[in-house]
DNA sequence: GTTTATGCAAAGGCTTTGCATTTCA
DNA sequence: TGAAATGCAAAGCCTTTGCATAAAC
């Protein structure tokens, strides 16, 4: 899904944001960047942490937290947090922006995609003088999916 | 903020939706329907219990909970979550649709009102087939104050 | 008189924190 | 070498759960 010049741009680009603020170079930092841009769609630190587990590669969940903070600092991640959930978090350079339905009959979360956001972001900004970095819209209501279930049951 | 005829229709609301749902009408209830409706702005449920507590009004946290779960479901109250922060509500009936900015400087929230999100509900909602119930639009950024405070400090 | 709701305290789950140890610069 | 990062475990915090008691219906 990633290809290698993309994770060599995003590895200069953890690296170039690592180097600026004086932060350390390490290798889990590293490991942990690699092993998120192989993920796709969301994934929440435990799945992060089993996964790398699973590779043999030993990383503490507070290494996991911490990192995950200095990639979301770079916007190399996104955050979610549906209903009351678990953290979500997706990788975020190099893919086109998009947000969020979530059904609350099977709790499943779809991506859609409307420029008009952004349109809406010019807009509010400018009229309230908020500088707007980014933004998070959710919907929520019933899939599809679950609307056709419930009608023939 | 709130007349007296709002009060008694979310009254209305509430007890019918109690009614419908072959749940009981007790008193705390309905004195955590009237103290949600008497809070302005953003509220989470620590501070819900600190002002009942004041009011000499005993009533537990776990109910507290649960009567926000039902007041969820009948839609006379909003759950948001900014960041990772405890879960905060707002009173939903009789109040104008409006959307959040969260400065990630100060942490204050401020609130904004766009129609044309009700377009991208109903184009989106048509596409896929996914039935909107709600939204919730978040923009992260920085409030106009922080702005002005960093280029003058 | 049943059944549901309440209150309290304990348990749970995700996240943060403290501190000794390691490692990068 | 000195400061920062790691790992582990413990602590924290918000929320849920279990169970005895109380109160709707």
């Amino acid at each position: 899904m990633v290809s290698p010049e993309q994770k060599d741009h995003v590895k200069r680009i953890f690296t170039d944001f690592l180097e600026k603020n004086g932060h350390r170079k390490t290798p889990e930092r590293f490991a942990i960047l690699t092993e998120v841009y192989e993920q796709d769609g969301h994934f929440n630190i435990e799945r992060l942490y089993a996964r790398m587990k699973q590779k043999r590669y030993r990383v503490s969940r507070a290494t996991l937290y911490n990192t995950m903070d200095l990639l979301l600092h770079c916007d190399l991640v996104r955050r979610h947090q549906f209903n009351g959930a678990p953290a979500q978090f997706e990788r975020a350079h190099a893919f086109k922006q998009h947000d969020h339905m979530i059904c609350r009959s099977c709790g499943g979360v779809q991506e859609f995609c409307d420029p008009r956001i952004q349109h809406i972001r010019s807009t509010v900004g400018e009229m309230t003088g908020f500088r707007v970095e980014h933004h998070a819209l959710h919907l929520y209501g019933v899939c599809k999916t679950c609307l056709t279930k419930h009608k023939n049951p």
